[in-house]
DNA sequence: TTATATATGATTGACTTTGATTGAATTGGG
DNA sequence: CCCAATTCAATCAAAGTCAATCATATATAA
């Protein structure tokens, strides 16, 4: 990691010996640190993602540790070559842009900030058009919602601000939450990314219950999920098993 | 990539010599990023469909940079307390953002790059919805020009490759061409930010007629100015004393 | 100490990238 | 309008790179 982010890249090779390992450790290495999202690895060899270059490989030790993350990748494992998703503005969200593995996807989005992450990592991007909203960077208004209900998504991801059997998917800003209404409406199959500190509690405006999306979550014993378990919402830590049952 | 950015175009054979690679690599490798929209081919090369021609590495010195500086200086302080306007996408048109000093102002773009530095600066930012290019950041599309026709502004600010008597303004890519000129067609008032490196020239596609918008350039004794002055259409040393007769 | 888990490095066959060659397509000068 | 030169995509074999497997070595825990 030192040696990455001082060069930005390296080939396996120089790696190798760098490291005084065999090429089995270095490639094995590679694939662990790509998964906990600290490098990218290309035919060869590796980058780290430059904006972050400068940060601490411990700082983001700790990072990683985080529930957000590990919903991120759980998120980021469910798109498939070919998909074509809608991707909600939001914090979680945008943390799904390094384990993206899919290619030939098309990402329409109302975050400004995940724009740039999807453009450089050669996605086929579209943004939906409106008022930009500054505390957030997101597109919001009638606009969006129009558009919206003109595309079809196979998957779409969003954020959430609490869950609750009754009230169920809820969040307090209003325009946000038509569009991820609708974004639930126009996709085959919704997932809602929630660490459980979202669960039992509700806010303001509901765009879908329960039952009309997967719920992506980091802890899948949680209490909570016992009672709203009907076989086909949470992902919890096997993602492909309990995916494939969908 | 970097080679291209930094000429704006160049040829297998000078990209060969470059990577120390064979014909049949640069080929494959221009194939792929064209399609991932990195660049554009033409028969021998490539070209990066930059909105606004690089000038020569060496030459881009402290002067030219503040040839694009002044430009955009004089362009920002066409703004006025409460205008609509449309800023295209393009690197002089960025060069307005910190010269902005009017308040209470609307802002619609189709330049992924500009909203940071808007909304940052705390102004009503739009974003038109559609396609986003990689190599520019810009977004194109047909929606871009649907959405656009239902708007008016005050003013729109749009960059140019090349101004000619007889082509008017000219820019090599199509997508943005239809924009500039719907843009153009939708405001009171147009500028074009040109330097005068622009001028006598001609690229692919005309976007308007010379005498449809104003050109914001900096240096008002090019003799290329004086075929076309008909005492309205340039803004440049003073620019207040000349708008205020428009 | 033993047993249990984890990390390493060599080997393998599968996959990817590369560059030379070929004949087709494009270009520009006569 | 044709011809020669250049550029092109397609093909193929060689080189390079990959993940998976296995046996060995090292660390950790009881």
């Amino acid at each position: 990691m030192n040696y990455l982010n001082e060069n930005g890249s390296g080939s396996v090779n120089d790696l190798v010996d760098i490291t005084n390992s065999s090429t089995a450790t270095v490639r094995r290495d590679l694939t662990h640190l790509e998964s906990k999202g600290f490098l990218k690895r290309f035919h060869g060899g590796a980058t780290v993602d430059q904006m972050e270059q400068e940060e601490d490989y411990s700082e983001k030790s700790v990072k990683n540790l985080s529930k957000k993350l590990k919903i991120a990748q759980k998120a980021a494992e469910l798109i498939e070559d070919g998909d074509t998703i809608f991707i909600d503005a939001g914090t979680t969200t945008y943390e799904m842009m390094p384990f993206i593995k899919a290619s030939n996807i098309t990402v329409v989005t109302n975050s400004i900030t995940l724009i740039d992450q999807l453009v450089r990592n050669g996605h086929n991007t579209h943004v939906l058009g409106g008022k930009v909203k500054p505390s957030t960077k997101a597109v919001v208004g009638h606009d969006v919602i129009e558009k919206l209900k003109t595309l079809s998504f196979d998957k779409c991801f969003v954020g959430v601000n609490a869950i609750d059997i009754h009230h169920g998917y809820t969040t307090p800003d209003e325009d946000e939450a038509y569009i991820k209404r609708t974004a639930v409406e126009q996709a085959r199959r919704a997932f809602v990314l929630a660490d459980s500190s979202k669960f039992e509690r509700s806010a303001f405006v509901k765009f879908a219950g329960v039952e009309e999306a997967v719920i992506i979550t980091e802890n899948e014993n949680h209490p909570f999920l016992e009672k709203i378990d009907d076989r086909t919402t949470i992902i919890g830590g096997g993602v492909s098993d309990l995916y494939s049952d969908i």
